[in-house]
DNA sequence: CACAGCTACTCGTATAGACGAGTGGGGGAG
DNA sequence: CTCCCCCACTCGTCTATACGAGTAGCTGTG
């Protein structure tokens, strides 16, 4: 026998003209701000809350439905809705692109997850000449072939960003940068070695919501937006050599920058 | 008379697996990526899409709302639902806070948005002062107590921004600063004034589902997610003299930044 | 012609019920 | 005691219905 729902949550006003179901999603989000619910704890099951309410069931699941929307709360069938764990960020530093750091061995990514304790893995790993589209030609500076690196990056089991990195393919053909693991330092390590020396990077950020494949690759829960990262590599001579198209669960990243004050 | 759903959308796998109300969201979905309905476009009814189906009314709405969470189309009530046009999005370019666009008399938002030739509001504006949190205390090195300016910013009538300063009270009390409008180039400019000359800043960019109070400040649709940026200016002395935070609507913005390749 | 009101259409909210499917615990069979 | 099955509980899907409320166009009245 659990304890009832009305110690935690109050009573409908029904002099409000707010929607039953909105003033249930209100009541039931406040709980968990106050933390009378906690990460991982299990919410007042649907019959509980149609009981304490005295509303019918799909007007609770409404209410539910509002705080998965929001990323609030995640529903496990056959168990119950669960206040969802805020899951540990990673922190894309902004000098993760220092030539020092490419000096060593094992991949940026393999790198800083293990020295924040986290198993790595990377996965779907694809490596391909397409043609490429309209915008990641026109970043390239017109190339009409490049070659594709694909790959899913996953802490410690979970799926965290994809990524495919766009090269003109008369800079990659041949070369190291074309096969499945290039090597100590990255694809920017072997590019230095071809020649292009690296200059600068251009990335562009946007957040949307994720189209359902993103939704499937990433295994993301519902309420949990992704972040869209387009980086661009220039090297001394101002060519744009490389293309890096990301998707990131929102929800494991926040990105540092730093800007001077020239 | 509107002409048949049947000639734009499919019909229903009855030995797929996949929950009906999902097939309906893909048919529509896929509609709209294939630009059978374009931006602004109005979907089927709710009713048309009962009778082409041959489904209940909430299983429509259910698709419905899939399709709206993801940010692809809104509803208008006693209207219609629409494809959501995607708005323009303001572009804020790494050299934002270069000093030589602080020379003019405009703040930077004004400037920025009257060369894309929008119409630029500042609204809501707030000055205050206040106890920091823990959060921003620590960012600002441990003050007590800061002065805080907020403000909403909209282009073109719509709210596009919303956003918070912290100073520390001991530095920006008594001066231009704490007056609702700080003069020609903004704060930034007046700090140099006042000796503080700016050397860095850093940005913490995150994104998530916005709050409720966000949903109604910046008026979002639903599957708008929001972006998060905490920035943190720094002078020639290391210390932090700023701390900004903001909720920008994520359908509005996108983020650009340069990164050395040192 | 102008305008008020009716009406048909739209989405919003809410009810009541049914069945399916995943989970976990308790009890019975071996 | 161990294992398996069943049952109770959970959320997922779907139907059918009802009324409310916003919108827009048509129509009849003044």
């Amino acid at each position: 026998m659990t304890s009832s729902p009305s110690a935690l949550l109050g009573a409908l006003d029904p002099t409000s003209d707010r929607a039953v179901f909105r003033q249930i999603a209100d009541h039931l989000r406040e709980a968990i701000d106050k933390g009378r619910f906690t990460e991982g704890a299990k919410l007042p099951s649907e019959a509980e809350l149609v009981e304490h309410y005295g509303v019918s069931r799909m007007t609770v699941r409404n209410a539910i439905s509002i705080l998965q929307g929001e990323g609030l709360v995640h529903a496990e069938h056959g168990k119950g809705v669960y206040v969802r764990p805020r899951p540990p960020v990673r922190r894309l530093a902004s000098d993760r692109f220092a030539r020092r750091h490419r000096e060593q061995g094992k991949s940026a990514f393999t790198v800083e997850a293990e020295a924040a304790g986290s198993r790595p893995e990377v996965d779907q790993l694809e490596v391909r000449e397409e043609r490429p589209s309209q915008d990641i030609a026109a970043r390239l500076g017109g190339a009409r072939k490049v070659l594709v690196r694909r790959r899913r990056y996953l802490l410690d089991g979970r799926p965290v960003e994809f990524a495919s990195s766009y090269l003109p393919l008369d800079l990659a053909r041949n070369t190291p940068i074309a096969q499945p693991n290039p090597g100590p330092g990255g694809i920017y390590a072997r590019l230095e070695e071809l020649g292009h020396r690296l200059e600068r990077f251009e990335e562009e950020v946007r957040a949307r919501m994720p189209a359902p494949a993103e939704v499937k690759t990433l295994r993301l829960a519902a309420g949990v937006p992704v972040i869209h990262l387009i980086r661009t590599a220039y090297d001394t001579e101002g060519r744009a050599v490389e293309v890096c198209d990301t998707v990131m669960a929102a929800d494991a990243y926040v990105l540092a920058y730093q800007l001077p004050a020239i």
